[in-house]
DNA sequence: ATGGGCACCTGGCTGC
DNA sequence: TGCAGCCAGGTGCCCA
């Protein structure tokens, strides 16, 4: 499910209801998430004070006086603020209570998500220290991308995907970035001109920030910290648009699979 | 190093 | 109606 958007979206909306709170309880019903919840987990987290909400890739660093939660979403989890009397609903996995009576509760049907506290600088941890730049920042640009792509056979919608060369492009803004950019996502991206290269980076700029000011997609599950849903899937060109009209061309958009996950363009706008 | 494929898991939809 | 099969916003790991 989520993406750079749907995370960023999820970090603004709990951010408010969290940072100044005190974590005054957390409880567990399922460990077993894309790795266990470690024990001493509840433990570690309970009489801390939330200092920061930031984001890494598509991964939540929640800033604790001593240490720091590490939350990733998967592909069907979120966060939501409650007030703490609120009923337990299905795949409703982790609750971190707080001192204003609200709950953070965490809900994740596929259990691909994960929790993590870790001590020290968090940027150092496993799961983040080889992590490409922010796409948002400035030093993802044309030199960047380019560098990392050169003699690369690899297709470019892969390697925009490949959170080495850049974080949060997940599958849905791949296609969109890759359509704006007028770039077939087969193309082999040691292949590509500079022009495209320069394209490809404003495209991926372009569509996550679109996509942050609509709250995100949903195109199934996700739901933001107020359970509603994020409103960029009208602004979709390809994703899931498979047969309907191109918006820009009126070419039938066509999709395949490449790298084991649906892809969609235009053929007309996209060489 | 690079690229490809698998695994983890549940739920919703399709088609027989 | 029932059920098998397929698909889904991610990503770490293993293999050639």
């Amino acid at each position: 499910m989520p993406e750079l958007p749907e995370v960023e979206t999820t970090r603004r909306g709990i951010a408010d209801a969290v940072i100044g709170r005190t974590i005054t309880a957390v409880s567990i019903r399922e460990r077993r998430l894309r790795w266990r919840v470690a024990p001493g987990f509840e433990a570690q987290l309970v009489g801390q004070r939330v200092i920061s909400v930031a984001r890494r890739a598509k991964y939540l660093l929640i800033g604790l006086e001593r240490g720091t939660v590490l939350v990733h979403l998967g592909m069907s989890g979120s966060l939501r603020v409650l007030p703490a009397a609120a009923a337990v609903k299905p795949h409703d996995h982790v609750d971190l209570q707080l001192s204003s009576g609200h709950v953070v509760r965490y809900n994740d049907p596929r259990r691909f998500g994960s929790f993590h506290y870790v001590t020290g600088a968090a940027e150092e941890h496993q799961l983040l220290a080889s992590l490409g730049p922010e796409p948002l920042h400035d030093e993802f640009d044309a030199l960047h991308l380019r560098r990392l792509a050169r003699g690369r056979r690899i297709a470019v919608k892969q390697f925009i995907m490949d959170s080495h060369v850049v974080v949060g492009v997940g599958n849905i803004y791949a296609s969109e970035a890759l359509f704006r950019a007028g770039v077939r996502p087969g193309r082999a991206a040691g292949r590509l001109s500079g022009a495209q290269v320069a394209g490809i980076v404003a495209a991926i700029k372009a569509v996550l920030s679109e996509a942050i000011l609509q709250g995100g997609t949903t195109l199934r599950d996700y739901v933001n910290t107020d359970g509603l849903p994020g409103y960029f899937r009208q602004k979709l060109f390809v994703y899931e648009r498979a047969g309907e009209p191109c918006r820009n061309c009126g070419t039938a958009i066509r999709s395949r699979v490449q790298g084991q996950r649906a892809t969609y363009w235009c053929p007309e706008c996209q060489t």
